[in-house]
RNA sequence: GGGUGAUUAGCUCAGUGGUAGAGCGCUUCGUUCACAUCGAAGAUGUCAGAAGUUCGAAUCUUCUAUCACCCA
């Protein structure tokens, strides 16, 4: 067979590919060895909709390589495929669609025919990111591939799998066990899809912005004296003041304000805490007021320390909020638009100013129902309103002044000002302009959207995390589940530690609904059948409905697997109203609109009628899904069938190990690890390893919009499949961001080459396609490169063990760059081509196993190459992906080899040298002379005369009494050798070299003797150091010796 | 503001107490029968700075500077 000159992977992958998977080499327990542990690993499942990008291609090689590895070690491994329904992001991808198509939008069809349109998308777009992976080699077991959304109602033929009743049965389950509950707190609000969405969702980009500076007028028209101290106590400024002022990034809020809060030892507001101060804006006959309250939460050194707190609308403030019990008043709808429902604003102001004052208070659905935009200000969009609130504060003279000069207001400084107060100026001149500061903010925008997040207070469902916390730290904290790198456990703790309830409702459709029904809240236990006939007329329905108020305001709600499983719950809620209301059928509804009108209808029906059997009780299903991250949490046992007990379930959970990105840790690790333990009460996985991110070559993020984006897919059809792999995994140092260079990817294209032409020369000399037998050689050359083999399988091992990806690879390349290529096979070639039968055909039978081996284990991180290269070189039993995996170790090496071949290794790269340095022409071939050597050298010299000889491109070796006049001097391992080279050599460019060496030795010399001479060192270093060092400085002593005579040699000759 | 990490050759990075390393790039040489996607040789470092612990520090401690990321 002719190989060609290189491997070409635009040909070989696919078909090595298809071959895999058509001999189902990736089947879970394929190649497993009877009785053999199991290994499993889950893919982070990536997003349907998705398309794989660098990140992917990084963490689904190094997912790779463990499988491959453990497989060949013939351990039971699964390595199980799958995706997420991604939930706001496959909405959104086929709006878009619709939008393309024929302008319907997603409401105007209707939920149902919209979610047939998400199945028939997933059907047809959905597979993009599974066939990219097998692009990148991942031998997923294809056969397992699983769906975070596979049997949902509608969902089509061939997306049968179960995994909607697990989401469906966890969200029961938890809700059964009082650990998921209903509740109003801030979320982060998409204006734009209307939903809520995850931190995960949210990226917070600085953004220009501007910090204004508002007056709050103190209530009653009161005064203080304000006094600003320096460090020491001295007053640096003290006025009289009546009102307190306040910066904000966001002025509309301020119409929801609560309360401003001072910090407690902030004492420049002592005076004026507990009074009320007044929101400046707003009609001026309905000012609201709000007190000055006390929290840790304000800086003082930060603006002038006071902090308006608007509970419904920011983060820190709804914290502030909760403590001190103070109004969330929300003021946007859900499209981020002032609100224009309710009161108007004269009402809702003086329920908020009765509150501010004490004398009444709100539960958080009545605050919530209170809206405060005053009535000029209603339905305009948030950033029109803040225009208008800035406008009406600063022509009421409220807004806090500054010099024109001001460098605060982002303008060129004509005249600097030194900043007091948080910046506040109060140099009174004619040319004062409203503080506004320009300065950068960090604003959130939702990912997808692109639109600016708002916190706000709605009602969602939450997960009580406090309660399912404890076991995912304590698996951590003891060790049962080791996150690496270590320091990503602190990461994990941290935010576990500080953990926040967790909003799994989202207002989408596309999604796993919500398996709870509300319906109204009907009873009259006082009502009484006065007729007892058990049947109602007219009259008795008008008091039920007038008199006793059987139909209450609020809702109540039951969980269940389905409609039916909620039909008896709501029964019950029916038992104290009369017969034969309390018979009613329960059936379902849209809505609650719907219910209302059905309930009406039926009642209304039945007055005519009297006929019981159509009274009906109406409830509706809550029309939001789950968060995609609530089913991804059960991801681990989602994918393995539970809640049925499959043999797979029983046998590969919990997982082994776990990669994914650093950024997820939270998201999607941490909530694994409480789902898990909360669900089946086992950890998800023994360990998790924790990757870093890949950057470009700058070391700057990847992102579309800087158009620094490296496709993996381009990547691999330049360079091949198994150069990106092999870089990605050469960089994979533990915890460490990678920076992606093409010419990084060429090197390690070009170190495939090598391998190739290696393996090409194995086979042009007959010396291919090894049986796995480990040969057990006499010629020292071979004895020496199976050591190193032996010393290679050791070191790739433990680095794997240890998920140390990059001393894997980097041990690989050494060792077949740099020991097999650039030594072995060069050593090899004498005896190859020699007469010596019996050392030829044990060099053959060495090269074939030595080559096979390189490619076993180089086989994880380059599986096409190596494949390709194992079906080309031998008839084989098995496919490459399933051959054994070595297990040989140091008994294999040989320190006598080991100790000769270096040694001649050293001879050779020092006549190479010398020649070069000395100009002797390449193809020259020189005698070499030895003066001084033993008897051990001298054999081994001997034993490796021809490899030397042709290496070093030596005529002939003489030994002589003393070097030849000349000559250029050459200190191996205590043996003098020389070049004869008078006529060739340069005296001084020689002399030069030999003391150029000279100094280095000098300067190491005076180290080793200075640690010697030091009596601490040899008395507390530990004795093999001490022996080290005298070893090292006997050599270092010798070769000095041998390069001093060869200078004083050339010395006298000139 | 809080946390985590980084700073080593021109570039990208290994190196967790025992004389500073790799890849790429650079310079010179090479049409040697595996490979020019190659080979041979060479140059390149106050290991960010300061102080400490130690017989010995790139490595451990403290401080400083700069940068990055995460969380507020």
């Amino acid at each position: 067979m002719a190989m060609d000159k290189t491997f070409d992977a635009k040909d070989a992958e696919p078909r090595l590919y298809a071959k895999w998977e058509e001999a189902g080499a990736f089947r879970a327990g394929a190649n497993a060895r009877p009785g053999a542990e199991t290994f499993s690993i889950m893919i982070p499942p990536p997003n349907v909709t998705g398309s794989l990008h660098m990140g992917h291609a990084f963490n689904n090689t190094l997912q790779d390589i463990l499988v491959r590895w453990h497989r060949m070690r013939g351990h039971d491994t699964l390595w199980q495929p799958g995706q997420d329904h991604a939930g706001i992001a496959t909405q959104m991808v086929v709006e878009r669609e619709l939008a393309k198509e024929g302008n319907v939008t997603r409401r105007e069809m209707g939920r149902e025919a919209f979610l047939e349109k998400v199945w028939e998308w997933k059907s047809q777009s959905g597979g993009t990111i599974m066939s990219q992976l097998r692009r990148l080699g991942a031998s997923l077991d294809w056969s397992r591939n699983a769906f975070t959304m596979s049997g949902a109602p509608g969902a089509p033929a061939g997306e049968e799998g179960n995994f909607h009743d697990a989401v469906i049965k966890v969200f029961v389950d938890m809700y059964e066990k009082g650990l998921i509950y209903r509740g109003k707190r801030l979320v982060n609000w998409d204006p734009h899809f209307e939903t809520a969405i995850s931190d995960l969702e949210v990226e917070n980009v600085e953004t220009p912005g501007h910090m204004w500076h508002f007056k709050y007028p103190l209530a009653g028209g009161a005064t203080y004296t304000y006094v600003e101290k320096d460090e020491e106590g001295n007053v640096l400024f003290e006025e009289e003041r009546d009102y307190i002022s306040i910066a904000t990034t966001r002025p509309e809020t301020m119409l929801g304000d609560g309360a401003v809060a001072v910090h407690p030892s902030d004492e420049r507001y002592a005076p004026i805490v507990g009074q009320l101060c007044e929101i400046p804006v707003g009609p001026k006959e309905h000012r609201r007021l709000i007190p000055i309250i006390t929290d840790e939460y304000p800086d003082p050194s930060f603006g002038s320390g006071a902090v308006k707190i608007t509970g419904a609308h920011d983060f820190n403030d709804y914290q502030v909020a909760r403590r001190g019990g103070i109004p969330m008043y929300r003021l946007m709808d859900t499209t981020g638009t002032m609100r224009s429902d309710g009161k108007p604003y004269a009402e809702a102001a003086e329920t908020a100013l009765e509150v501010a004052r004490g004398e009444r208070s709100l539960s958080v659905d009545e605050a919530d129902a209170i809206n405060l935009v005053p009535d000029d200000l209603r339905g305009l969009d948030r950033f029109e309103a803040r225009e208008r609130v800035v406008e009406q504060i600063t022509a009421e003279g409220l807004a806090v002044m500054t010099q024109e000069s001001d460098p605060r207001l982002g303008k060129a400084a004509r005249t600097p000002l030194a900043p007091e107060e948080g910046g506040e100026d109060r140099v009174e001149e004619e040319s004062l302009v409203p503080l506004v500061e320009a300065k950068p903010i960090m604003q959130p925008f939702g990912d997808r959207s692109k639109v600016v997040i708002e916190p706000m207070l709605t009602d969602q469902w939450f997960v009580d995390t406090d309660k399912i916390v404890g076991p995912a730290l304590d698996a951590v904290r003891n060790g049962d589940t080791r996150i690496l790198p270590e320091r990503d456990a602190k990461v994990y703790f941290h935010w576990l530690e500080n953990i926040e309830p967790w909003c799994i409702s989202r207002q989408l459709w596309w999604g796993h609904q919500i398996p709870v029904w509300y319906g109204l809240d009907l009873s009259a236990p006082d009502f009484r059948d006065q007729e007892g006939d058990g049947a109602l007329d007219a009259v008795e329905l008008g008091e039920l409905l007038i008199k006793d108020h059987m139909v209450h305001a609020g809702e109540v709600h039951h969980c269940a697997a389905d409609f039916e499983g909620v039909v008896d719950a709501f029964r019950l809620e029916l038992a104290d109203t009369p017969t034969p209301i309390d018979h009613a059928r329960v059936i379902e509804v849209e809505d609650k609109a719907a219910a209302i009108h059905a309930l009406a209808e039926s009642l209304a029906q039945y007055n005519v009628t009297q006929d019981p059997t159509q009274l009906v009780y109406p409830v509706w299903r809550d029309p939001d899904v789950l968060d995609t991250w609530f089913s991804s949490g059960l991801w681990p046992i989602g994918t393995l069938g539970w809640p049925e007990q499959t043999p797979e379930l029983q046998k590969y959970f919990p997982t082994s190990v776990l990669i994914t990105g650093f950024d997820i840790i939270f998201f999607w690790v941490a909530r694994m690890m409480m789902m898990q333990y909360a669900v089946v009460g086992e950890k998800p996985f023994d360990t998790v390893y924790v990757h870093a991110l890949v950057r470009d070559e700058k070391g700057k993020k990847m992102s579309k919009s800087l158009g620094n984006v490296l496709d993996p897919l381009e990547l691999i059809d330049e360079y091949g499949a198994d150069a990106v792999r092999f870089t990605l995994t050469a960089m994979a140092a533990m915890g460490r961001d990678l920076k992606l260079s093409t010419q990084r990817i060429a090197g390690y294209r070009n170190f495939g080459t090598k391998l190739w032409n290696a393996a090409r020369f194995a086979e042009m000399n007959e010396a291919a396609g090894s049986d796995g037998t480990v040969p057990q050689p006499t010629e020292t050359v071979n004895r020496w490169i199976v050591g190193e083999t032996a010393k290679v399988r050791e070191e790739v091992d433990a680095a794997l063990d240890a998920f140390r990806f990059d001393d894997a690879a980097n041990a690989l390349y050494r060792f077949v760059w740099g020991k097999v290529c650039d030594w072995y096979v060069e050593f090899s070639k004498p005896l190859l081509s020699g007469t010596d039968a019996s050392a030829q055909a044990e060099t053959r039978a060495t090269m074939a196993w030595v080559i096979d081996q390189c490619l076993l284990m180089l086989h994880p991180i380059m599986p096409f190459i190596t494949e390709e290269l194992w079906e080309g070189l031998g008839t084989r039993d098995k496919m490459l992906i399933h051959s054994d995996w070595p297990s040989y170790g140091a008994e294999l090496v040989d320190p006598a080899a080991d100790a000769e071949m270096n040694w001649v290794i050293q001879l050779i790269e020092e006549i190479r040298s010398v020649r070069a340095q000395m100009h002797v022409p390449a193809g020259l071939h020189v005698n070499l002379v030895v003066t001084d050597w033993t008897k051990d050298q001298k054999a081994a010299f001997a034993r490796n005369e021809a490899l030397i000889k042709r290496l070093a491109r030596v005529e002939a070796l003489e030994e002589a009494r003393a070097m030849p006049k000349g000559s250029a001097t050459i200190a191996v391992g205590g043996a003098s050798f020389g070049l004869p080279l008078e006529g060739i050599i340069d005296v001084a460019e020689e002399k030069a070299r030999l003391e150029k060496s000279l100094d280095k030795l000098a300067k190491d010399m005076r180290g080793l003797e200075g640690r010697l001479n030091n009596p601490k060192f040899v008395e507390s270093a530990p004795d093999d150091v001490v022996e080290e060092t005298r070893e090292l400085l006997t050599a270092k002593q010798e070769e000095a010796a041998a390069l001093q005579a060869a200078h004083a040699r050339l010395s006298e000759l000139g």
